[in-house]
RNA sequence: ACCCUGGUGGCGGAACAGGUAGACGCGCAGGACUUAAAAUCCUGUCUGCAGAAAUGCGGGUACGGGUUCGAUUCCCGUCUGGGGUACCA
């Protein structure tokens, strides 16, 4: 019987989804454990092998945690709202629910095809209205809800109504923008200026704010979509622009989520891109009053207020409020022409030449200490965003404020002494002060507090917790994603009720852009005239909560029972990409912390554990071209019988190699060619099917395109070599490999494995599908220990040899512990080394095969399940258990002996070994000791091991 | 510019807590079986020197230093591949 696996894998796809053998139920005696992937957004180009690799690694690790006895929930979806299908549907005319759903026909089949466990039962999409019925709600709460700064958490804004009522607004102080009023002064007010009141707390709130706009995609996108200016998708560019907006408050969540990082099990590099997001920093705001107004002062925000007296210059944002009242009229004409300047400036400029530019304003403010006066200078360098946007300047001790004054002529005043070389600034804080007053002598760090405490005393400043973080945009001028349950009426935006939820996406004619930067559904009357908002939300929306959905996906009456989430609780394994540890990981993190909050469901970190997968990038190949310049003539024949050279001659000079092949050209092209002129080499990607390794498959390339049907090669050695490059897969770069093509050919099973067998999940890795055949080799030697060629079954009933017990427990416990900590690579390793050793021992126990089955199904299900079944086994593998190793198989080979040396039994002498200045003399004494104990024999080899025993080769 | 990651044979990678570097697989070379091929199996495969051979001696984990009895592993500096970024005071 042979190992017809396209077979097996068919029979057993099906058997599964007929008995529904991966659904999972909400209610077990078992523990539970949620094994997550970062779901997928259908795209149109279907799946390439790197989507898979994550789902891979959950689905072994979900099999894994089935055996060892957990309930496990493995679900799977589609993030299916976002711009690629729209924009198709721009280019195309084809509706997006269309296409998306084509597109996730086509996901689910290639997912099919590779045998995952998921319970499809539980599939979310987020762009079905009984799913984003509940993303409208979820965002009603946030809408409803404001941060209570002294309880530390979400509280329901009808609580702060009555607080107003009450108190007015004294009770919530602490909120710089807020007015302050009575309680009486709340009642007589408007409602729309109560409403304006309330906006400033809400958590989803809508205001105005300068955003990434861009024409191109007729819509605005967060600054993580914004890739060098330009649109991360179709790549238009991006200007600044004021535009209403919907925001997330997830700045009140800075330091939650700052101090949440403590405690899930995220990579140290993770931790540290999310905390570096947020960006905590602690320092003071002080106040310089200006030198011919003193009742005017220009606030600034620093994290070294020990530096106050090496401040040589002030720098305020272009965009600074003050800049008018700043700017002299001598100086109005430059600082004008220098506002224009950087207005005119891309983000992309700004970021690429690193320009030192700026304007003085003609003003100057005093020092509060010693009243120095102080030039203020505007600079672009200086973000409005970011604390009070103004700066104190500190050139002996901050790099870019030792450029500009260098760039500007700017004397600069050493208060750190000899620290300061004069030719770069050292931001050192182990210091001690000079030039600095009171401060003198004092070490920099220990002055940072003094400083703090006499701002405060003077009433001229105090210390201040700064985050970088901003408050996420969360709307979009776009079709595709879920419609703001919010209708407008007088300038006033109220809330649908929830039972007009979900307020569904309306069909339109036209995808393009409404009028004013609206978006598409402004064009649409019967949305118009409903007062309905007319942005859309953006991608994150949906994915911020489905982990949540997928708890419990068919509930109609809330959006995930509370039974079904405390059951569930975190995710026990979450999988995905590094490129979302800014973007999606924090906005899911704040959801979770706001549903809790407000008691909906009872943890406020979503993941516990978290497992980046690398990327597994393409290997391209190139090909050269000759482009030569002649007569019409000959350009066109050169078209119609292109010339490739071979790698190693592409960097010859064109003289040279025109004269080398010479001959050829003049065959080809005729004798035109000899007045020719090679003038260029151009690189061409070349699908990597039609090449082996390096070498390209001169025919195939042949019949790829018309176009290369004549082409001609000048080889190297007789082969045509390729270059190559390794780079992101992808379509255009004609390197990507097909996930299905490879399961045709070799089988789900030595696809899973292979693609584990590449190396570390988390490491990225170019691609290459040389070595699949080994990989397969191993199943079929799986195969052949159970069924022979000629003989056919080979199993028998027989008892267990000691060797072939300590082959199988050696392997159970090297599975078990590489499974367990993700090490799939070396647990494959150790697989094909006990096959191996199987195979040796001519081993064909049923005792010893069922264990093996077991062990090796959450890498290769079908195989072990078909295996099982031939064996005479009546249930599936699935539920069968996980095999115990017994350490009394595994005691190590009989030449490692723990010694006695001088006397001294092995626990004294660990700590001999420990104490490093006697060290050199006890092993010396180590090798006496152990010529005794071998009765006066010299041994071979001594070495000695970490666990402190000594190993002898005799 | 800054931050994060990597750099080990011809290739992917292993060495889990500082202890015999190169497991496992690919590729390559030789051999067995076969009329032949495929499939399968066996042997060799970091490197220099010595040896008929088993084997022995030396070098070697990007480069240069350091810590240590001992370093691929820890520290400092340099070079280099990949990824990220919001000039954050």
């Amino acid at each position: 019987m042979e190992y017809s696996f396209n077979a097996i894998e068919k029979k057993w796809q099906e058997k599964w989804k007929a008995d529904h053998a991966y659904q999972v139920s909400n209610e077990s005696t078992k523990p539970k454990c949620y094994v997550l992937d970062m779901f997928p957004y259908p795209s149109g180009t279907g799946l390439h092998v790197g989507h898979p690799l994550g789902y891979i690694a959950s689905d072994i690790f979900a099999r894994y945690k089935r055996l060892k006895g957990f309930n496990v929930l493995h679900p799977m979806g589609y993030d299916a709202f976002g711009l690629p299908a729209e924009q198709y549907a721009i280019d195309h005319g084809i509706h997006p629910a269309k296409s998306t759903k084509q597109n996730i026909s086509n996901f689910r089949e290639q997912l099919d095809r590779i045998g995952f466990s998921f319970d499809w039962s539980r599939e979310v999409n987020t762009a079905e209205p009984n799913y984003y019925k509940w993303t409208q709600w979820i965002f009603l709460q946030l809408f409803n809800s404001w941060y209570d700064r002294q309880k530390a958490r979400a509280m329901p804004i009808s609580e702060l109504i009555e607080a107003f009522e009450k108190e007015g607004s004294i009770s919530v102080s602490g909120y710089r923008s807020m007015t302050s009023f009575t309680s009486d002064e709340w009642k007589k007010y408007s409602e729309k200026q109560q409403q304006n009141i309330l906006m400033e707390f809400r958590l989803a709130y809508c205001g105005f704010g300068e955003v990434n706009w861009c024409e191109g995609l007729g819509t605005v996108l967060a600054n993580d979509e914004v890739i060098n200016g330009f649109s991360e998708r179709g790549g238009f560019p991006v200007v600044k622009r004021k535009l209403r907006q919907w925001y997330l408050r997830i700045t009140e969540y800075a330091d939650r989520l700052l101090e949440g990082l403590e405690k899930v099990a995220f990579s140290d590099a993770m931790k540290e891109m999310q905390s570096n997001w947020i960006g905590k920093s602690f320092g003071a705001e002080i106040d310089f009053v200006l030198s011919t107004d003193k009742t005017k002062k220009l606030r600034v925000y620093t994290t070294r207020p020990d530096t106050i007296f090496g401040v040589d210059f002030m720098v305020v944002a272009p965009e600074h409020d003050l800049i008018s009242e700043l700017t002299t009229t001598t100086e109005k004409k430059s600082v004008e022409e220098y506002i224009s300047y950087v207005k005119s400036r891309s983000e992309r400029e700004r970021m690429a030449e690193k320009k030192i530019t700026g304007c003085f304003t003609g003003s100057y403010v005093l020092n509060p200490f010693n009243q120095r006066q102080i030039p203020v200078w505007i600079s672009e360098y200086v973000l409005a965003g970011y604390g009070t946007g103004a700066i104190m300047a500190v050139p002996c001790g901050d790099e870019r404020d030792f450029k500009f004054a260098q760039h500007f002529n700017i004397p600069v005043t050493n208060i750190i002494g000899s620290h300061f070389n004069g030719k770069e600034a050292n931001s050192t804080k182990d210091a001690f002060l000079e030039n600095s007053d009171f401060l003198n002598g004092i070490l920099m760090r220990d002055a940072i507090p003094l400083v703090n405490k006499k701002l405060e005393e003077l009433k001229i400043g105090n210390p201040r917790v700064n985050y970088k973080i901003r408050d996420a945009a969360f709307s979009r001028q776009r079709y595709w994603g879920e419609p703001f349950p919010i209708i407008w009426k007088n300038g006033i935006a109220y809330p649908l009720d929830e039972k007009d939820l979900p307020l569904e996406l309306p069909k339109v004619e036209s995808y393009k852009p409404g009028p004013d930067g609206e978006g598409p559904l402004a064009n649409l009357k019967e949305w118009t005239s409903r007062h309905l908002e007319t942005n859309t939300m953006p991608g994150y929306a949906g994915s911020s909560w489905y982990y949540l959905r997928y708890m419990d996906p068919h509930n109609n009456e809330t959006f995930c029972s509370r039974q079904a989430s405390d059951y569930w609780n975190q995710v026990d394994l979450y999988i995905g990409g590094t490129e979302h540890a800014v973007g999606h990981l924090l906005y899911s993190r704040m959801w979770c912390k706001f549903l809790y909050d407000l008691d909906l469901i009872g943890f406020d970190e979503p993941y516990k554990k978290l497992v980046n997968q690398g990327m597994i990038q393409g290997s391209s190949r190139f090909v050269y071209r000759i482009e030569i310049s002649g007569t019409n003539e000959m350009e066109v024949l050169a078209k119609q019988k292109p010339v490739f050279i071979s790698d190693g001659l592409k960097n010859k000079p064109f003289p040279e190699l025109q004269k080398e092949i010479s001959d050829l050209l003049v065959s080809t092209w005729g004798s035109g060619a000899n007045n020719i002129e090679i003038i260029s080499v151009s690189r061409l990607h070349v699908d990597v099917s039609f090449v082996d390794g390096l070498e390209l498959d001169i025919n195939a390339f042949k019949s790829w395109r018309p176009v290369y049907a004549q082409s001609v090669f000048v080889l190297e050695n007789g082969k045509y070599i390729c270059g190559s490059e390794v780079e992101k897969m992808s379509k255009t770069k004609f390197n990507t490999v097909n996930p299905t093509e490879l399961v045709e050919k070799y089988g789900a099973d030595t696809f899973r494995i292979y693609e584990m067998f590449l190396g570390p999940v988390e490491q990225s890795k170019p691609w290459d599908t040389k070595g699949i055949e080994g990989v397969h080799r191993f199943l079929r030697k799986l195969w052949r220990l159970f069924f022979d060629e000629t003989k056919g079954r080979v199993w028998t009933n027989e008892k267990a040899t000691e060797a072939e017990l300590k082959v199988l427990h050696r392997a159970i416990k090297k599975l078990d512990e590489d499974t367990d900590r993700f090490s799939f690579n070396t647990a494959v390793s150790a697989s094909m080394i006990m096959v191996n050793e199987l195979g040796e021992l001519k081993t064909h126990k049923k005792g010893i095969l069922e264990k093996l089955l077991i062990l090796l199904t959450p890498y290769a299900p079908h195989i072990c399940e078909e295996l099982w079944h031939l064996l005479g086994n009546e249930g599936s593998v699935l539920d069968a258990s996980y095999p115990i190793h017994d350490e009394k198989f595994l005691v190590e080979s009989s030449k490692l002996y723990p010694v006695a040396i001088n006397g001294k039994t092995r626990a004294e002498l660990n700590i001999s070994l420990e104490a490093s200045q006697q060290q050199v003399e006890e092993l010396v004494l180590a090798d006496e000791a152990v010529k005794k104990w071998l009765n006066g024999n010299s041994p071979k080899k001594v070495i000695y091991v970490k666990n402190k025993m000594i190993n002898i080769v005799v």
